[in-house]
DNA sequence: GTCAGTGCAAACTTTTTGCAACTAC
DNA sequence: GTAGTTGCAAAAAGTTTGCACTGAC
């Protein structure tokens, strides 16, 4: 599906939300949708707030923004992450489910894609629980940083053999 | 094993942690290690703060505990998670693997097992990264939860009825 | 004796809240 | 017209930092 299509998409399917739930249409909470559904990747409510004055010329409030986030997790068009001290955030509509790779060094997010994981993940049977969303967050180490730290330690090999 | 010896297992592999990065063997450092084998289930800072104070009448200042989690993180003796606004961690030696359920609504965060998941999790092969350790979040309903917003729908219909 | 570690308070960051002004309905 | 929203600024909550003092080595 095309970028444009996709935000007339989420933008018909965030109307009836606030129409099925009693809010108003309001002009900020569309600008924010369609500034969310033109990031790529993971924003936090700063980049965003950034993003909107910057590149789209609409100010808002970052207490708006914390406001229609929360619609937008309700109405699912949005998810939420907490890898780092600040929430991170990304678009779900028509995104492909993907896990997340942190490395615990640099803090570097990666996206990968896994059938088998996500099958096995979404087939497992839940005691007394609905599922809505998961996340799945895989710590460890990038291959960059390793490298930088082999590199290091051959370094202080060679400082100790000297 | 028992909780005793649990605790002197994580207590020496602490000691080697310490030594082999040259950092000082402090009564702090031990205490709040003895403190967090105690506690069961998930902890935030504030918790742990309060449980030293009152439980094990040891006084040790909240950035003392900061420092310190993060030593015992890097020593792989606590996992960290960020489900709400605050930090959470437990304890990860001699625990078994377990997954975790977040109910959206109420916040409870409930654990659980499933061996085929933490199979394929396990043996998933990624590419350019080393694991360390895993977190996989499934965000949802409790029954709880579901109860109350059922009997509160019922409630609402017979208003509407009347 | 030295320097890493500690406690304390201040600073900083992210998020929430109270309130007056505004506007979608 | 009015109640839901917004923007702003203040407050709250969680975490980090600077600095003087302490104690592990």
């Amino acid at each position: 599906m095309e970028t444009q299509n996709v935000k007339e998409t989420v933008k018909q399917i965030f109307t009836e939300y606030l129409k099925a739930n009693g809010h108003r249409k309001t002009p900020e909470r569309y600008a924010i949708l369609d500034t969310i559904y033109s990031i790529d990747g993971h924003f936090d409510i700063d980049m965003l707030y950034s993003r909107m004055m910057n590149h789209d010329k609409f100010r808002v409030s970052r207490a708006t923004l914390y406001n229609t986030i929360i619609l937008l997790i309700n109405a699912k068009l949005v998810i939420k992450h907490q890898f780092s001290n600040s929430s991170q955030y990304e678009k779900s509509y028509n995104r492909d489910t993907h896990h997340h790779q942190i490395c615990m060094q640099c803090g570097k997010v990666t996206e990968f894609q896994n059938d088998a994981l996500q099958n096995v993940i979404e087939t497992t049977k839940l005691k007394r629980f609905q599922l809505s969303h998961y996340s799945l967050y895989i710590y460890g180490m990038c291959s960059n940083c390793a490298r930088k730290n082999k590199r290091k330690q051959l370094k202080n090999k060679k400082k100790d053999e000297s």
